[in-house]
DNA sequence: AGGACGCCCTGTTCGC
DNA sequence: TGCGAACAGGGCGTCC
């Protein structure tokens, strides 16, 4: 699930909840999930410190410590965050349990496991390490072009790799080049430069419009593919039954009319 | 080098 | 309705 928006949504949430606050203490659920760290060593690093500051770079959260160093949070297919009251039950499948000194927590769900959790000095060099590219609101429109221009990628492709753009998954991916007209598998280098920037300005609108509705598809536009991709929807615009296929090993929702290949 | 694929997990959805 | 199979919004390692 968590694309950029989502992850935009959980720093929000993590900065309105969980700053300033002492941590008591910390509960691993799922040791697997740890990138560079033991639980206990997690424990010791997190142990009498609090959040001091949030940065995310394309789906990854970095939770800053007031001793300089930082959390990383990535959620994979299924994380998401929730702020706990003292009396209030744990949800299922909570992870990483971070316990404040005034009985709240702040827990990170993952029934899929297939989220991660690491340290780092500083976001920098995580992203770095990782090779992620720029994040995709981050990203300067002439360079998108020009990197855009050169890729012998097909568009989905491209859009999707985290190494080009940090931040789109399938969902968005597949959003943005709905409303972009664009088929997924057309081939970048085939695309006229206006066309690469109208790209570019419907890649801001969806994750800004997205990060807007927090994420939620409930109150994104109907007008939007994203509701419809279920089952055998139809397409918003043209109302013909919408495209199903696989590109990069992801289920791929799109209108054939709408985004003609050629 | 870069792309395709299997795999990590487990709850949900699909199809018979 | 009930069941097993396939799938799910991510990313990494391996292979070619």
């Amino acid at each position: 699930m968590p694309e950029l928006p989502d992850v935009e949504t959980y720093k929000r949430y993590l900065d309105a909840t969980a700053l300033f606050q002492t941590i008591e203490h910390v509960r691993i659920g799922a040791p697997m999930l740890l990138a560079n760290a033991t639980p206990r060593g997690l424990g010791r690093a997190l142990s009498r410190r609090c959040f001091v500051t949030t940065h995310r770079h394309g789906k990854y959260l970095f939770a800053g410590l007031d001793n300089g160093r930082w959390v990383v949070l990535h959620f994979g297919m299924t994380g998401r965050l929730a702020y706990i009251r003292p009396a209030e039950s744990l949800p299922d499948f909570t992870q990483l349990l971070i316990t404040f000194s005034n009985g709240f927590h702040l827990a990170y769900i993952a029934p899929r496991k297939l989220g991660r959790i690491a340290l780092t000095d500083t976001p920098q060099a995580f992203v770095e390490k990782h090779e992620l590219g720029p994040d995709a609101l981050e990203f300067e429109r002439t360079a998108f072009v020009r990197f855009a221009a050169a890729s012998q990628s097909g568009a989905k492709r491209w859009l999707l790799d985290q190494k080009t753009i940090a931040g789109i998954g399938n969902i968005y991916g597949d959003e943005i080049l709905f409303q972009s007209r664009l088929n997924p598998r057309r081939k970048l280098s085939s695309i006229v430069k206006p066309e690469l920037e109208h790209l570019y300005r419907k890649m801001r609108y969806v994750l800004v419009r997205a990060i807007h509705a927090q994420a939620n598809p409930e109150r994104m536009p109907r007008s939007w593919l994203l509701p419809h991709r279920r089952g055998r929807g139809r397409c918003p615009r043209c109302h013909e039954p919408l495209q199903q296929s696989n590109i990069s090993s992801r289920t791929t929702y799109y209108c054939a009319g709408c985004q003609p290949l050629a």
